[in-house]
DNA sequence: TCTGCCTGATTAATCGTTTAATCAGAAAAG
DNA sequence: CTTTTCTGATTAAACGATTAATCAGGCAGA
C-alpha cells in the first residue's frame, strides 16, 4: 500500500507527460498555444493524477484569491442566514468562497473586521452596514446591501415599496386606524419600511409609531409593549417593521386574549423562518434575495475581473461597484394574520361588524398557499 | 500627491533598512538570530511604511492557509447565525479566518462542498453534519458538532442533559401527562434531547411524543398539529425539542384559546432569538456555544500546529481531532411559558371552565367575543 | 534557396514569504 | 598565535502557478 500521495502539482503532469509545466498550465486554462490532442492529453493525465490546482499559488502570481469577504452587523440577526445562504450561493456559482466577518453590532469591530478581510487578501466584498454607518472607501472593490437611502452604491430590497405593499393591503382590508411597530428609529432600513407603510395606507389611514427600544429602554428588555390597550383604543392593525416584533405583536396579542386576525391584523417584514408556522401564519413581505445577493456579487465580479475595458476608466472605479443604486422589488406574502378590520371600540363597531360577517367562509383558506403580490378582495 | 502606493512587502522594509529580507522575516517572527536592536528597527519600520504580511505568499510557502471551512447543514436554520457567530469568534481570536460553505440539507452537496473548501486550502474544517449522515475521513482536520451519540469525534452540547433539565423541571411543576414534540425521528439530536425529556420526568409520568413531519407530510406544511385536542385530552405540557417547534405549539395553543402557562405549559430547546420577546417568553435550555466552538477550534488548532509532539503520532492522529468527545453541559432558561400543571380534563375537574376561571378576570373578558376553545367563527 | 511567418512548445522570471545552509567576524579557548 | 565556538546576518532555494519572452521547426512566398 502506497504513502498517502501528495496532491500532484503541475510539475508532476508536466513530467508524467515528458512536458513543461507551462505547456501544463496553458493546457488546462486554454490561454496560450497549444495543439488540441496535447491538451487533451493533459487534461486526461490531470484527471487521472487527480490534479488540483493550488488556489495559494494561483492567488499569489495573479493577485486575485477568489474568495470575496461578508461583513454582517450582527450574526445573531435573524435574517442573517437568508443573507449569508443567498451570498455564499451566488459566490460559489462564480467560483469564489466566501469569508465571513462578525462586526458584532460594533462600528469599531466593523472597520476591524473589514480590515482583517482585506489582510486575507479578499477580492472584493459585500458589506451589510451596521445601522447609520457609512463604509468608507478602502481599497478594495465593496458592495453594500442595506437600503436605497444609504447615500453609495448599494444593492438592497426595496423597502418603501414593500411597505406600500403591505399598506395598501391593510387599507384595502378597511383598515383606518394602523399602529406601526419599530424596533430602532435610526435604522434607513426601518425608515424606508414605515415611510413606506404610510404612503401606502394613504391619506385617510390614521397612523402611529411605536418603537420598541423606547419602551424597553424604560421596560427592559422583553417588557410588554401594550398593545392590547392600543388595540382597545381602536387601532384595528399592527404592522410591524420585522417579523421579530411582528410575532412580539401577535403573542402579546393572543396572550390578552385578542384574536388575530378577527379582531386585529399584524403584519410583518422579511418573511422568517417561523412566519409560515405559527398560527396564525404571518402576513408579511418578502426580500428577494437570491437576486439581491446576484446583484452584488455580479457588481464586484465585474470589477473584479475586467473584460475588454479602457483601463483609465476601469481603474477609476476600481473601488466603487457601480454608480446606480439597484432596488429589488419585495414581494408581498398574504397569510393568515391579516384579516378584514373590524373593532374593539363599541363606537366605531356599527361599521366595522358586517366585513367580518360578510367574508367568504374560504377566505383563508384561499389565502394560505398563495403568496400573491395582488391584494385579496374582499 | 503621490501614486496611490501599493502596500509594501518584506523586501521594501530590508530595501529601507540596508538589510536583506530574510532577516526582516526572522526580527518580524522572532524565529532565527537577529540582534534585539535591529528587530526593533524593523519592527518600527513595518510599522512606519504599514506593512502588511502577504498572507496568500505565507500559505504558499508554509503549506497552511489560515483558513478554517465551516459547513452547514442548513444555513436556513435559525441556529445557525449562533453557530456561525461563536466560530467565528472562536477562530478570529486564534487569527484564523472562516470560510463558510452551505450543504443546502444535501448530502451529494454536502460533499461537494467540503470539496470545495479542501480546494481552496483550508487547514481544517467544522462540520454540522446533515442529521443521519457520517463525515468521511477526508484529509483534512475535521470536528464534528453534532450530538454525542454520533459515532467520531464531536463536540456537541449535551443535548440528553437538557432534555433531562427540561423533564425534571416539567416533573417538578407536577406534569404527569406530557406530549413531546419533534420534528424529525431520524435527527440524531433530536432523538438525544427526547430520551433525555423522558428521563427527566421520570417513569411516573405520562409520554407521547408528536413528529411534526409525519403530520406535515399528510396535512402540508403549515398545518395545525391538532394540539389543542391533546390540551384537552389531559396533556397538560408540550415540550418541543426546538423553539420554532415551540413557537408553533405557543401560537396554535394561544390561537385555540388556551392559556400558557395557566392551562399548559410549552418549552422549547435552544433559546433562539425570538425565545426571550414572545408572550409569554419561553421556558427553553440553551447551549453553551461560545465553549463548544472554543472546544471545536481548539482541537482542530492541535492538529494543525503541532507543538514537541512525536512525529508519528501526530501523523496518525492528522486527520482525527481527537479521541474523546466532549460534550458541553446545557442550561435551563425558565421563563413564563412553563407553569404548574392544571388540567383541561373534564374527569380531574368539572371541565374546561374551572381552569379558564382561575384566570384574571380581564383575560376571560377579553375573550368573550370567542368561543372558548375550537377554531374561531368568521 | 533564402527570408519571413506561423505554430507549438520551452525557458525563465515572478508573486512574497519562509527557512535551511552558509558565511564573516568577534570572542573565547588552547 | 592559532583554533574553536558563537553570534548576527546573508544567500539561495523552495512553495506552485502564471506569463512574457524566446526558440525550433515547418511551410509558403519571392
Amino acid at each position: 500500500m502506497a504513502v498517502v500521495r501528495q496532491s500532484p502539482n503541475m510539475s508532476a503532469i508536466a513530467a508524467a507527460l515528458g512536458v513543461s509545466a507551462a505547456t501544463v498550465s496553458n493546457a488546462l486554462s486554454g490561454k496560450g498555444r497549444v495543439s488540441p490532442e496535447l491538451a487533451e492529453k493533459v487534461r486526461a493525465t490531470a484527471a487521472a493524477l487527480g490534479y488540483v490546482p493550488s488556489l495559494t499559488a494561483r492567488a499569489l502570481r495573479t493577485g486575485r484569491s477568489g474568495v470575496l469577504g461578508l461583513v454582517l452587523p450582527d450574526i445573531g440577526n435573524p435574517l442573517f442566514p437568508q443573507i449569508a445562504q443567498a451570498i455564499e450561493n451566488a459566490a460559489a456559482a462564480l467560483g469564489y468562497g466566501v469569508l465571513i466577518a462578525d462586526s458584532r453590532g460594533d462600528i469599531a469591530t466593523q472597520t476591524e473586521a473589514i480590515n482583517r478581510l482585506i489582510e486575507r487578501g479578499v477580492d472584493g466584498m459585500v458589506v451589510v452596514p451596521r445601522r447609520g454607518t457609512r463604509i468608507a472607501d478602502i481599497g478594495c472593490p465593496v458592495a453594500v446591501i442595506d437600503t436605497p437611502s444609504t447615500p453609495g452604491n448599494t444593492v438592497s430590497a426595496d423597502h418603501w415599496q414593500g411597505g406600500e405593499a403591505i399598506g395598501r393591503h391593510l387599507a384595502q382590508l378597511g383598515h383606518r386606524r394602523v399602529l406601526l411597530v419599530g424596533n430602532n428609529k435610526s435604522s434607513n432600513v426601518q425608515s424606508d419600511r414605515i415611510g413606506g407603510l404610510r404612503a401606502g395606507l394613504g391619506l385617510g389611514v390614521h397612523c402611529d409609531t411605536l418603537w420598541i427600544e423606547t419602551i424597553e429602554d424604560a421596560g427592559g428588555p422583553g417588557c410588554p409593549l401594550g398593545l392590547a390597550d392600543k388595540a382597545r383604543s381602536g387601532f384595528t392593525a399592527f404592522a410591524a417593521v420585522s417579523d421579530l416584533s411582528a410575532l412580539r405583536a401577535l403573542t402579546e396579542l393572543q396572550r390578552a386574549g385578542i384574536g388575530v386576525p378577527e379582531m386585529v391584523s399584524v403584519t410583518g417584514f422579511d418573511d422568517l423562518i417561523w412566519s409560515p408556522v405559527v398560527t396564525p401564519a404571518l402576513t408579511t413581505v418578502r426580500m428577494d434575495l437570491p437576486t439581491i445577493a446576484d446583484l452584488a456579487i455580479g457588481a464586484l465580479i465585474r470589477v473584479i475581473e475586467p473584460e475588454a475595458e479602457g483601463e483609465a476608466a476601469t481603474a477609476a472605479a476600481a473601488t466603487r461597484v457601480s454608480c446606480l443604486t439597484d432596488r429589488v422589488p419585495m414581494q408581498l406574502v398574504v397569510r393568515q394574520s391579516s384579516g378584514p378590520a373590524s373593532s374593539l371600540l363599541p363606537d366605531a363597531a356599527a361599521g366595522a361588524e358586517p366585513a367580518l360577517l360578510t367574508l367568504p367562509k374560504s377566505w383563508h383558506a384561499k389565502n394560505q398557499t398563495q403568496p400573491t403580490a395582488g391584494e385579496p378582495k374582499i
